[in-house]
Order: C-alpha cells, then sequence, then structure tokens
DNA sequence: TCGGATTACGTGCACCGTAATGATC
DNA sequence: GATCATTACGGTGCACGTAATCCGA
C-alpha cells in the first residue's frame, strides 16, 4: 500500500516542478524527498521519472501517478470533512417553519425531549422548505397546509388567526370585520419576518403600502408610537392586551387569515419524532 | 491528513468485529490497534466508537467513516495496478490483422525499428479490430479494406491473390481459373487461422464443405498427404512451390478474391510510427 | 476463567535532517 | 559559484510489541 504522505510528497513535486522548490513548499529536506520518489517507484515496480543527472522530472508513468494522487488526496481530505459534517448533522435538529409563531411553541418542546441537540431553526416560505425537507436538509417543518406526500408523516399543531390593529382615528376602524380588499391604498406597518403571511397580504390586498420593519424591537415600539395599523394575530393579542387600547382589533374576515399548521418530518425520521408528535398532539387536544 | 495504515485498521476492524479478531487478521496486537482507532478519532475530531468496558463497536460517524475507507483504499490498490498496466501497455505494440500474411511482414519491421518493445499480434475479423483500435487497445491494425476515418492514418502494404490447389484428378483442375460459386458441395481442406478469407469463402460458395484444421503443422502434412482441394495465396506459392506438383494451382477470379492491406494506426500515434510507415512504403514501391 | 479492551513501558525502525559529493548551467 | 539531485550518516518520533490491568460473560 501506498502511505498517503508519499502522495503528498508526488503531488508536491508535481506542482513545483523540482525537488527543492517541492522540499521548501512541503516543509521537507531535498534528500526526504529523493528517497520517498525512489520509494514510490519501488512500490510500484515501475519507473516514475526520467533521471538527468541533475534534473528530475516525470515520465507518463509519474504523470498518472501524480494525476491519481490528486484524486486520493482530496478524498482523504474530504473523508474527514465528510464525517464532521456528518456529526454535526446526527448532533442538530433543523427545522424551517412557514411562521414564527407555531415554531415559539415547538421549538421549547424539542429542547426539553432532545436534550444536548443543538437546534437550527429558520422562518421561510412553503415551498421553499418543502424543497429543503426533500434535499434531506432538514429533520422537522412546520406548513400552513396539511403536506401530502407519501414520504412524510404529521400532526396538526394549532393555528392562527390575522388581525388588523387599527387606530380609532381611521374609519375602517369601526367595522366589526374587514376583508383585506378593503385595505386598498392605506399604509400599514409590518414586520419583516412573519413568513407566508407576508405573501397573503401583499396578493389580497390591491395596491399595498407596506412599511416593513427588519428588527423586533423597532417594530414594536413604532407599533405602540405611531398610529399606523398594524397587523397582528390572536397569538399576539394574548400575549400584549395592555397595548391595544389605542387601537381596535377587527378581524380579518378571508378565508386563508385563519390558518392551521402542521408539524411534519419524513417517515424515516417518524420513530424518532414520535415522543414529539405525541406531545404536541397533548397540547392541542 | 489520514494516512492509509490508520483506515486499513479501521476497514479491517469493521470487517473483524473485535480489535481482537482485527488484531490477528492484521497482524497485529491489540494495544497497536486501540491505538490507531484513537488516532483516528483525533484526527478526524468525532467519536467513531461506542466504548461498553468490554466491547468496542462503530456506531453512525465510525460506519460512514469505515465505507469511505474502503473507497479510498480500493482506489490507493488501483494506482500500483493502474500505473503497472499503463506502464505495461506504454512498452508493448499491440496489432491486429485480418490476415495473417501481411503480419509476417510487418511484424520483423516493428521488431527492428522498436527495439525492447513487446510486440503483442492476433488475427480477427476487421470489424472486431476497428472496434479494439477505437477503445484504444491497439496501436495498429491490418485491413483488407481502405480505412475511412478521419481519426486515422494509414498506408497500404501490399496484397494477397486466392488460388486453389486442386488434384489433377478433380475435373475442376481443367479450368484456367475458378469462381468461388464454382466449388459447391465440393470438399476443402481449410487452415482455421486465416482470417478474413474464411468469412469470404464461406459467403462465396454455396453449400461450403470445409475441413477445418487448427494446427498449421497437421494442416502442412495433411495437405502434401491428402488428395483435397486447398486454398492457398501468392504468397505461401512463392514459398513452397516444389509441393504443389501433385495439384493444380488454379487462380480464383472472384474480384475479392484479390485484395489490398492498409497498415494504420490513430493520428495521435501518427509521428510514432512514421518510421515503420515510411519502411513499408519503401517496401512497395 | 476466559475473552476483550485499555494502559504502561520499552524498543526498533522508518523517516527525517545535516553534511558532503556529484553534476550541470 | 549557484542550483539541483543524490549519497552518507546520525538522530528521533512514532508505531509497534510485551506485559500488566480491568471488566464482563
Amino acid at each position: 500500500m501506498i502511505e498517503i504522505y508519499l502522495l503528498e510528497q508526488l503531488e508536491g513535486f508535481d506542482r513545483c516542478g523540482t525537488l527543492s522548490a517541492a522540499a521548501e513548499e512541503l516543509h521537507l529536506s531535498q534528500p526526504a524527498l529523493t528517497r520517498s520518489m525512489k520509494k514510490l517507484e519501488e512500490i510500484i515496480g515501475v519507473e516514475l521519472f526520467t533521471r538527468q543527472k541533475n534534473r528530475l522530472s516525470l515520465n507518463e508513468n509519474g504523470k498518472l501517478a501524480a494525476e491519481y494522487a490528486r484524486r486520493i488526496l482530496k478524498e482523504d481530505k474530504e473523508i474527514v470533512e465528510r464525517i464532521r459534517a456528518f456529526d454535526r448533522s446526527r448532533r442538530t435538529i433543523s427545522i424551517g417553519s412557514c411562521a414564527p409563531v407555531p415554531l415559539e411553541k415547538i421549538v421549547p418542546s424539542i429542547t426539553m425531549l432532545y436534550p444536548g441537540m443543538t437546534i437550527s431553526q429558520f422562518v421561510d416560505d412553503d415551498t421553499r422548505i418543502l424543497k429543503r425537507m426533500e434535499e434531506g436538509e432538514l429533520n422537522l417543518m412546520i406548513l400552513h397546509e396539511e403536506p401530502k406526500d407519501d414520504g412524510l408523516v404529521h400532526v396538526p399543531c394549532g393555528g392562527e388567526k390575522l388581525y388588523i390593529a387599527m387606530p380609532k382615528t381611521n374609519p375602517l376602524s369601526r367595522h366589526e370585520g374587514l376583508w383585506l380588499k378593503d385595505l386598498e391604498g392605506i399604509s400599514i406597518l409590518l414586520f419583516s419576518q412573519i413568513g407566508f403571511w407576508y405573501e397573503l397580504c401583499r396578493q389580497k390586498i390591491p395596491h399595498p403600502r407596506f412599511l416593513m420593519q427588519d428588527d423586533f424591537n423597532t417594530f414594536g415600539e413604532l407599533a405602540y408610537a405611531s398610529s399606523l395599523p398594524v397587523f397582528t394575530t390572536d397569538h399576539w393579542l394574548s400575549m400584549n392586551e395592555e397595548r391595544s387600547n389605542e387601537r381596535i382589533v377587527i378581524p380579518i374576515l378571508d378565508e386563508d387569515a385563519t390558518v392551521s399548521y402542521y408539524l411534519a418530518c419524513r417517515s424515516e425520521e417518524k420513530k424518532r419524532f414520535q415522543p414529539l408528535f405525541r406531545r404536541i398532539e397533548e397540547q392541542h387536544r
């Protein structure tokens, strides 16, 4: 068998052209390289070099050998990286969600049920989440439509209903309910990390005028200080009741402004996540 | 970098299941293996084993590592074999011919012009020879039709004409010339290693009755001793004139019973075989 | 008590570096 | 004389083996 260090030295020589240059590059002495190259020839049993008195160069055999060497060196490096990556993926549970709210309820359960695991979470739209799940990058996902794929198992995990908090000064605040299309042309303050809600509003409101805010705290301050209409949901309302006194909270009447969430994983991991699924089911019974 | 010997030991352990079994298999001591496995874990920086007090086994990481190890070991073995094979092929000139006669003229030239090279020759039909040339297994080939392929260079190298040596007792022996179709139904003695000639005769003679003989010497004896008609060519006639006294030698009149031979090589090797081609050209001027 | 893993310790060899030599420009 | 390959020689790290220990069936 040819040890890796020999292939490294061969590759170095091929790259540098002379033993002395390669020796420097590899932090070795010239003699060490001379010997290694001899040894390679001995192991393979074939001449790899043309030797002039003062010049060593690869012959056809040697060039082929260097080519193979590069391949093996690459794979030898990859083995380390791949296993590290595999180990990392074994230690992390990656979860993607179409909205931030259901994450907040489920992540604590994961933390509790799978101690020691790193949890990697993000919000994105359904199609991209599904794609990443198919590619095996995700362990869990939360969608707002029941997944149909045979290779997936899922469980309902609550829902969310959209409201708009309208300043009392706005004429629309007198309505008992509003359709998204009624919000045509008015400026609305929007927190940017709200997942699929953004797409929904953008599509259903004619000529939407959103004031996007990336930072959650700033968003909260703005919502409090300004007199702009703000989207909210039953989840947020149950947490911040006291702040809604200056605004009238009006439900959005559109059918798809009331959603159910579904937690799903690939069938292969059904067993692994059974405890989680059971817990979620109990929470929503 | 992970040295090959570590991968070998990992693979051995995976195959044998216990350190002690693997140690025996690999002609090593248990402690040596223990240390190597520890070292592997250290290099990769990831746990590869589950350690019970009295039992060591691969975990998921380790199984993956063993899989990679096998791949690299395979390639590391192959590098030696491949280079040896490549070196061999560099030292041999492989030539295929559609008939034995032109080989006899060309091979001596090759021997003389390319001293030290092993010459590997064989007779087969044109299509198979062309195929092997395309696959890069051949350096030279002799066909009886001018090659059309752009990637080939060629030179005419003589020709051959078919005769039949007919016993004087046979009524056909009175003809000045014969067509192959005239030989319908009569038994003819045939040497098996005559390349394309066999196919030609088989196709042009209705209901052919060939007595095949594999061994050249036996064939010669049979031809001499029996009173069977025998195929021959101008080449053989010029060598064995004295033996033809008991038979009448009659030329075959079919157009394709007179052939021209072409020596060809791939264009990449044009330069290499230029001396040979020139010599052949001179011989047939 | 045996089989298997690990630890402790000593050893040899294989690979390395330094120095010297040979060769070419 | 500068650069490069090779040979000679001495050193050392590291992978190995032996022996001892621990642990579980």
